[in-house]
DNA sequence: ATCGGGACCTGCTTGC
DNA sequence: TGCAAGCAGGTCCCGA
């Protein structure tokens, strides 16, 4: 499900439910996530949450003393329920809220994360992320600079999240489709002007997504339960085969750093 | 350092 | 109709 707007649609869809509030207690059904849930976090007593904050794909729980670091993997969800709503399949913890109110994780496939960060923001999955897409001024030279010998991939580099964060498999494809770039190019043989063009393009598909609440495709939807509307927009993830919209030619599918892509082969070059 | 491939896990869709 | 294979939004870790 998550990529940087689903996670982003996520925070913002909790943040007023949950910050201020005091966690009462943690009930934990499912240890057995990515990594096993941080014992610290499953003995959360009485503790106010100060902040709901993004960095990458990670959803953090500012808490008077530390962090509870979250990751939606590949199918997690968070929503705000009434503390009374029994849990269902997958929904592997709860944090119980004052007020009635729990916020509650849901992973079918359970590549997600539930863990303790003793200080803020220092944890080692958070050390070596490259910057936030949306912040940097000028994400066109960056990725062009981290791109230099580099024979992966465009599409690959893209995605590492040590170059730049929160770019997943569908907002890739979309992104490279935007920008007119075939997605199997080699990163370190790929012009200034066409990494500016990729920034651009990165920049405007991320933001149009969170605009729409997210891409709604089998497991996402936001807290409360309605879907991104994002999936409207999609050109190209999902389409091989399908006619370009652009050209009218026939989708190309492809497989590049083991995950499915799709371009157009006469739009983009 | 960089690269490719395997691993983790469940559920839905596809094809025989 | 039934069952197995294939595929899905992520990313860590290993060996070469």
């Amino acid at each position: 499900m998550p990529e940087l707007p689903e996670v982003e649609t996520t925070v913002r869809g909790i943040r007023p439910w949950v910050t201020g509030k005091r966690i009462e207690r943690v009930v934990v059904r499912q240890p057995a996530l990515r990594w096993p849930v941080s014992p610290e976090v499953a003995a959360l007593r009485r503790t106010r949450v100060t902040a709901v904050s993004r960095r990458a794909k990670y959803l953090l729980l500012d808490l008077a003393q530390g962090q509870v670091l979250l990751h939606l993997g590949m199918s997690g969800g968070l929503r705000v329920v009434a503390a009374e709503t029994p849990p269902g399949p997958h929904d592997h913890v709860d944090f119980h809220l004052d007020q009635g109110y729990l916020l509650r994780f849901h992973d079918p496939r359970r590549f997600g994360a539930v863990l303790w960060v003793a200080s803020p923001g220092c944890h080692a999955l958070l050390a070596g992320l490259g910057p936030e897409p949306l912040e940097h001024p000028d994400l066109g030279r960056h990725l062009h600079a981290r791109s230099r010998g580099r024979s992966v991939a465009l599409k690959q580099l893209i995605m590492d999240q040590r170059i730049v964060v929160g770019v997943g498999n569908i907002y890739a494809q979309e992104s490279l489709f935007l920008a007119g770039i075939r997605p199997d190019r080699p990163a370190g043989r790929v012009s200034m002007s066409r990494y500016l063009r990729l920034a651009e393009a990165i920049q405007l598909v991320l933001g149009k997504a969170i605009d729409a609440g997210g891409t709604t495709l089998r497991d996402f939807a936001d807290i409360h339960g309605k879907p991104g509307y994002f999936v409207q927009d999609l050109q190209v993830y999902g389409r091989g085969g399908e006619p370009c919209t652009r050209c009218g030619k026939r989708l190309s599918t492809g497989v590049l750093g083991q995950r499915s892509t799709v371009w157009c082969t006469n739009c983009q070059r």
